[in-house]
DNA sequence: AAACTTGACAACCGCATCGAT
DNA sequence: GATCGATGCGGTTGTCAAGTT
């Protein structure tokens, strides 16, 4: 059982790149070009995996690489981006033109990840010793993050870039225990990995997999056992126990269990919050962000190829942006106490 | 100076997904 | 729809240099 390997680790080498050894995986992927991995060795004349070729190639000998220290602006837009997308190294390497995501991928583990988990340890300590409640700054989130190095790091000042990058989104569903889509049910798309597939259902906001939900019908919040709001009509109503077995739990105090909600489980899915509650979404009252929209978040943070390479990551991080923000909203600032109706 | 620890990062590994057949 | 090869991804390990005891 199981699969057949790459390829025979017989005879290869392994271990690190000798200059030999990178001149000619150079040499002929620029005779080449990139790709057919498995078959590359072999016609190149490289004791190595095709793996260890392409990781190779990726990682280090691929033109436009950038080597060298991580910028504080690099270092804010990766915590930034962790916040919201998780593990997802790729994607957030995508955000950062000449960063691979192994080297991301090392940064956090060996800087960045014990930085956020002392701030965050220093910011309980602050508001445990104060009794303070967290405020909410709307002018502090959606801060244009650009490409352009001359204006990179924007104009926040360094004491709101901390604030900024320790504040730990809270994907606490308020008092909404359940979002029910109307019918006609969404689709699985296959797309993207999700890392949760392969686990036991049993998670208590279980909004796993990936739906298009762009054929359906606007969907319906409904906010669980407390009173729908006034947009469900009888429509709706009857919609809503059509999909039924589409109803996703997303009991907070369950979620308990787990330490704390992961956005990055709402982030594997493709939903959108403006999906959920458009008549929040349409408002303009958002704080100092006017008008956002899908296309101006992703405009915020992702290249126009990744639009294209990658749709759904896109409205993976949309959901986190927008998320951020309506949590705040629901939250009324305060983590702790759940806005009732 | 030797032994040990730590940090940084390159490389490896296993698994998921995609796309062709 | 099933199968399989190719590729992508994220977690983990290995290695080496620098720092500390």
């Amino acid at each position: 059982m199981g699969r057949n390997p790459c390829c025979s680790k017989e005879g290869l080498n392994r271990g690190a790149w000798t200059a030999v050894e990178d001149k000619i995986l150079i040499d002929y992927i620029k005779t080449h070009g990139e790709g057919r991995w498995r078959n590359l060795p072999q016609k190149a004349g490289l004791k190595r995996c095709g793996k260890s070729c392409r990781l190779r190639w990726l990682n280090y000998l691929r033109p436009n690489i950038k080597r060298g220290n991580i910028s504080p602006d690099e270092e804010e837009l990766i915590i930034r981006l962790h916040k919201l997308l998780g593990n997802r190294w790729s994607l957030i390497a995508g955000r950062l033109p000449g960063r691979t995501d192994n080297e991301i991928k090392n940064y956090w583990n060996t800087n960045l990840g014990k930085k956020v988990q002392l701030d965050r340890h220093h910011q309980q300590n602050t508001t445990n010793s104060t009794g303070n409640k967290k405020q909410y700054h709307p002018s502090r989130k959606f801060t244009k993050l650009t490409n352009d190095p001359s204006s990179s790091g924007g104009s926040a000042s360094p004491s709101n870039k901390t604030a900024t990058a320790t504040q730990v989104v809270r994907t606490k569903a308020a008092k909404c225990t359940r979002v029910i889509l109307n019918h006609p049910q969404p689709h699985r798309i296959g797309h993207g990995r999700d890392l949760h597939a392969d686990k036991e259902s049993t998670s208590p906001y279980n909004l796993k997999g990936d739906y298009d939900i762009s054929n359906c019908e606007k969907p319906v919040l409904a906010a669980g056992t407390s009173n729908p709001t006034s947009d469900i009509g009888q429509d709706d109503q009857n919609n809503i126990s059509a999909a039924a077995d589409f109803a996703v739990n997303l009991n907070p105090a369950a979620a308990a269990v787990d330490d704390e909600l992961c956005l990055a489980d709402i982030l594997n899915s493709d939903y959108q919050v403006s999906d959920f509650l458009p008549e929040y979404y349409n408002s303009t009252n958002y704080g100092d962000v006017q008008s956002s929209s899908s296309t101006d978040l992703s405009d915020l943070l992702f290249s126009e190829e990744m639009l294209v390479q990658d749709r759904s990551d896109v409205r993976a991080l949309n959901a986190g942006l927008e998320f951020e923000y309506f949590s705040s909203v629901l939250f009324d600032g305060d983590e702790e106490n759940w806005l009732t109706d």
